[in-house]
DNA sequence: GATAAGAATATAAATAATTTAATAATTATA
DNA sequence: TATAATTATTAAATTATTTATATTCTTATC
């Protein structure tokens, strides 16, 4: 009988914890417009997300994402630019994919 | 430009909510619990959380995530079994790691 | 320094998820 | 068939998350 993890409450906490800070239809949204392109200012994110969103809305959900650790961000004068910290993030959808619980 | 996915409202929509439904540290466990052993009853499982859980508590979670299709079910006599659909959902930890969002 | 642009913050309101408690349904056994 | 064991259902209470609105803060430019 094999491990999944070493699992303690601590890391189940965590990994509940990123897990949940991913989990959202617009965070993923914006996880991979910064795939695509690294470094884009808080108005330029705006600009991409099809749907019209608040500023401020906007603003609540990437300081969420790089509270969590997600993203980090760089200010240049007026702009803040965002990037993700891992790309790596990516495989998530590879490992959803693997488990046929979402399509390719 | 790389596109990270084909991510259309319905694909982030859906990925998000198989998400939101792993991202709880309980169900985080019971995961872990039947990658270790498939097949498990409800009150098996139960006595294998260290922490104390109502059994309504476990069977609403366990009702989550087999209608989310995480998890498979099958009756038998008084017990109803549960088991992980697949396996490779553990994927999903290796990712965090490989993010470095949680230790391994 | 006044004004504008870009982003963050504070607060409240709306919505959703989680937990608890009581009860019901199903199957097995005495 | 009465009782016990196992699991599910329901409704209510609690807690957490998300969104909207208004405002503030910071930096740049006029």
């Amino acid at each position: 009988m094999t491990k999944l993890q070493n699992l303690d409450t601590d890391k189940l906490l965590r990994t509940a914890e990123i897990l949940k800070t991913i989990a959202h239809p617009l965070r993923l949204k914006i996880i991979d417009i910064l795939f695509q392109r690294e470094d884009m200012s808080v108005s330029e994110i705006q600009k991409y997300l099809e749907e019209e969103i608040e500023q401020s809305l906007l603003s609540h959900h990437l300081i969420k994402l790089k509270e969590k650790g997600i993203l980090k961000s760089v200010k240049t004068g007026l702009n803040v630019n965002y990037s993700l910290i891992d790309k790596n993030l990516s495989l998530i959808f590879d490992c959803l994919i693997s488990c046929q619980l979402i399509y390719k």
